[in-house]
RNA sequence: UCCCCAGUAGCUCAGUUGGUCAGAGCAUCCGACUGUUAAUCGGACGGUCGUAGGUUCAAGUCCUACCUGGGGAGCCA
């Protein structure tokens, strides 16, 4: 065999010579004395032909061997054809059965239930969808480091077995030697603005665990956040970053992930007007709005999922609700001057239902309230002793916030439910595979 | 933790007021077919109706408990 090896990819400038790829068959499709080969190798699709006489015996009837997700190497001439999917197909001359595969795979191109499809997860990743919501991630995971190296950002990677500290949902514990129970890890925030007061502007990329009896389409047991924390920057500031940040990952995504956005199905005339500033409605105009609007929300509660697509969808792109009751909020958030019964922050609500995919805020950067707040909320004073000190030796006004990947995969996506967004999600009541 | 829904063939489902209700499509197997796109056509195989009790002459169907999963609330990203 000496024609030379491609990626499925990367196969259209090679027409009308012989190549050999190596994949999985995912289709089959005989008609007698010609057959159908769709091979899948993870890059792309090509579809295969096989003519009986136009190769020899012991090919044919290796042929009649194959079974979906057999994974094989075939030589042949590509030729540009207006019949195969993808413009282009193989015609074979050599067929090696790599790996056979027995007759019971799970998966079919057909309907399944959600149930069924997350039982086989590590098969279910095989389909194109599942490949092309794979790529869109991998995009987006790019496109945030881009950006803030582009910004002169550090990436700090914080501990993920830490001390009780950080949000007051639950929390997944183990034992750690001598040190009593290590909990992991439901945010890097109180370490980045460690990071944010020796390094200036930082942010954290990596998984966070909440274990939360939450069942529903937005949550998972084990997400990943990115945390940006900048020294200085104010709640405006902040929110000028968040809608810098989403305006470039949509973009970008819509102009390098053409053909898995089209997989998808996704409508990208929802997409295109994501486009920074957003707007900004403050928390009591965003109850008034709702009241209006039918809603039941009293001043001081929180919004709920319903609350926040009745906000979202008179627009064209995310918005942000600021100002939230204290009530609401977590303990680090810093007053509003202007309405001490509010904290400085933002909820960043996308449309179409997606709700918050960002939480930001300015943080309490002086010391003596914090260490109220702290008090306030019974929380085990002495494991923020170091958190407090941030605000002893030189405070310094310092704002951050925290962006759901899986949220804006699904998002960007438009995923029904969070567990697509991820390769391997784990949930309340998923563990495996 | 609470509320709602579902569990029938490998998969997706139908099954009426309890009474030929053990069914279909797909998958798989056998056969036909030289341009299929989830090919088509003919045939075959395939089920302890989630589990355990109960009501009844009779239960897939009604009741109770449990198990498993899904959707939502709360909480959050």
């Amino acid at each position: 065999m000496t024609s030379p090896y491609f990626r499925i990819a990367d196969l259209a400038p090679h027409a009308g010579t012989s190549v050999t790829v190596q994949g999985w068959v995912t289709h089959l499709r005989s008609k007698g004395k010609i057959a159908f080969i769709v091979l899948r190798d993870g890059t792309g699709v090509i579809q295969c032909v096989i003519v009986k006489g136009q190769v020899d015996e012991i090919t044919w009837a290796r042929f009649a061997e194959l079974t979906q997700e057999t994974s094989v190497k075939i030589s042949g001439e590509l030729r540009a054809d207006a019949r195969a999917p993808g413009g282009f197909e193989l015609a074979v001359q050599e067929l090696e059965i790599l790996g056979l595969s027995p007759l019971d795979y799970p998966i079919q191109p057909k309907e399944h239930g959600i149930d069924f499809l997350l039982d086989h997860r590590h098969l279910w990743l095989r389909s194109n969808r599942q490949r092309a919501i794979a790529r869109v991630r991998n995009e987006l995971e790019q496109s945030i480091h881009d950006f803030f190296y582009e910004r002169g950002f550090l990436r700090v990677d914080t501990p993920l077995l830490t001390a009780a500290i950080g949000e007051r949902s639950g929390l997944f514990s183990t034992e750690y030697f001598d040190e009593g129970n290590a909990y992991l890890a439901q945010t890097g925030q109180l370490y980045g603005e460690a990071a944010a007061a020796a390094f200036g502007k930082i942010y954290t990329f990596g998984p966070t665990f909440r274990a939360e009896k939450s069942k529903t389409r937005r949550h998972l047991t084990e997400f990943w956040m990115i945390e940006p924390e900048v020294a200085f920057n104010d709640s405006d500031d902040n929110m000028r970053l968040q809608e810098e940040l989403v305006s470039y990952l949509v973009q970008r995504v819509l102009e390098r992930c053409k053909a898995e956005l089209s997989e998808l199905e996704r409508d990208t005339s929802r997409l295109e007007p994501v486009r920074a500033p957003f707007p900004r409605v403050d928390y009591s105009d965003a109850v008034a709005i709702l009241q209006a609007k039918g809603s039941s929300i009293q001043w001081g509660d929180d919004l709920g999922a319903e609350d926040e697509s009745l906000l979202v969808e008179d627009h064209d792109r995310p918005i942000f609700v600021v100002n939230y009751p204290r009530e609401a909020k977590a303990f680090y958030m810093k007053e509003n001057p202007a309405d001490p019964r509010t904290v400085l922050c933002n909820d960043c609500l996308a449309p179409e239902g997606y709700g918050e995919i960002i939480g930001g805020s300015q943080r309490e950067d002086d010391h003596d309230r914090l260490l109220q707040r702290i008090r306030e909320e019974e929380l085990p004073e002495d494991a923020y002793g170091w958190y407090l000190d941030l605000r002893k030796y030189g405070t310094f006004v310092h704002s951050g916030f925290g962006i759901g990947l899986e949220r804006t995969v699904a998002y960007i996506c438009g995923l029904p439910h969070l567990r697509e967004a991820i390769a391997f999600p784990r949930m309340m009541h998923r563990l495996r595979p």
